[in-house]
DNA sequence: AGGTTATGTTAGATTGATCTAAAAATAAGT
DNA sequence: ACTTATTTTTAGATCAATCTAACATAACCT
């Protein structure tokens, strides 16, 4: 017999168990694909998954057989709604446990991604509920990146690089990228530019040159691959 | 070329990521018949783990060139050194995460074992530090059972079943098992009879008829099942 | 338009974890 | 010890997720 394969579309969260890591994986990565761009090639995805192009393709089959995306050969791969609930539930959990990992945990800024990109997976609807609660139902993750709530809305920020800055904006900072890798994170941290952040653009030196921001009352000078990883929102 | 498997034979717990959650279960389920009989038999490792006696033996002839196991033929399996190790690192990462999702998370005792079931696999050194130290570094896990120290070893402690108990015998609850069915555990919380509890036997009842316990004051009548799921300690 | 390059898809192989069915080894019973 | 029953192993299949290599389509560029 042949035995369709189901999924999410179903009912409610099923909780199939056999929600496949993979399946999750892909739904991330085409849902954070599509904010830039859509519909997603196939090279996209397989590049930010790092599989190889035929990979992706086969893949993609699949979650279209599974209604999770729209595909059309040659062409790209747009969400479903039922596909667009998925990728934003594995966000929640992806954002609520990095947020929890550091405030009850004592795990630091850089340290986190890893750990929830692998427990985004496997918490159950309690655990996830638990979690929010204990958290007080956070709307922002430590990185700045809002987090979707239960019913899948995501309050959406405008923002700029602060690379994109003049002289004499001010402005907050709003977001990391959270997969930034480690380094930066910790240097970023070190210099106070973590999200909710006030400061002053002091200096933009040409040619791609560092900016001075005026911070708490101290001067710091960043180098512009860095003020190209920060996003910011103009305040006042 | 013929890529030779590796595994934590190998150096420290270098997190080879690639510990594959079926070989952790396997080891884990092992450790546990291993305590009753020795060798542990195929036939005794599939019904545990719910498949098949040739996807056992398959699995038993990888775990064997991981030398994770000694595994003979029509014989039987015993876990190398390593493969205790192993055994024992996820024994204490399930235990861990029981007692953290009660205390930290709200969990009832009942909830626990299934998410820890998966947990278990995925939490870093890091994390499992982290719980620990939140725990104040816990010997014994909700349902009474220890919890490995980093380095493996495991406190043991004698215990009989409650339903061995003559009366007049006074005793402490010293574990439930935890993956005992959620009914059960429920109904044991009600009564009280959860691990530290002290109480006397007040009658046993003839022809595997219910045991009549005193607990803080109050006379509690259990069936025989129930009080064969008990473990106790001899106390006084 | 036509050829070249880049991008995508199919075909076929591999690995891990499982299954079923059949063969082999051990254990048991008279 | 011979037959039967039980347990274990092997052989071969399937499914998911990946790969490589070969083929197909679309895009681009004079």
């Amino acid at each position: 017999m042949p035995e369709i394969e189901t999924l999410p579309g179903g009912s409610s969260s099923q909780r199939n168990t056999l929600n496949h890591q993979a399946i999750e994986d892909y739904m991330k990565t085409i849902y954070m694909l599509a904010q830039e761009e859509t519909p997603v090639s196939t090279s996209r995805i397989a590049q930010a998954r790092k599989v190889k192009p035929a990979s992706a393709t086969s893949m993609i089959q699949r979650l279209a057989r599974l209604n999770l995306v729209r595909y059309e050969k040659h062409y790209g791969v747009t969400l479903t709604e039922a596909g667009e609930k998925l990728a934003l539930e594995v966000l929640r959990h992806h954002r609520l446990l990095e947020l929890y990992l550091i405030e009850a945990l004592g795990f630091t800024w850089d340290e986190v991604h890893e750990q929830a990109d692998i427990l985004e997976h496997v918490i159950s609807e309690k655990m996830e509920e638990r979690i929010a609660a204990v958290l007080n139902h956070p709307e922002f993750d430590p990185h700045g990146d809002p987090i979707p709530s239960k019913d899948g809305v995501l309050i959406r920020v405008e923002t700029q690089l602060l690379s994109t800055l003049q002289v004499g904006d001010n402005a907050c900072v709003s977001r990391i990228p959270d997969d930034s890798n480690s380094e930066l994170l910790r240097y970023l941290a070190e210099l106070g530019l973590v999200p909710g952040t006030a400061f002053q653009v002091v200096q933009v030196a040409p040619f791609d040159g560092p900016v001075t921001i005026l911070l708490s009352g101290k001067e710091k000078v960043i180098g512009r691959q860095v003020a190209d990883s920060v996003l910011v929102e103009v305040c006042l």
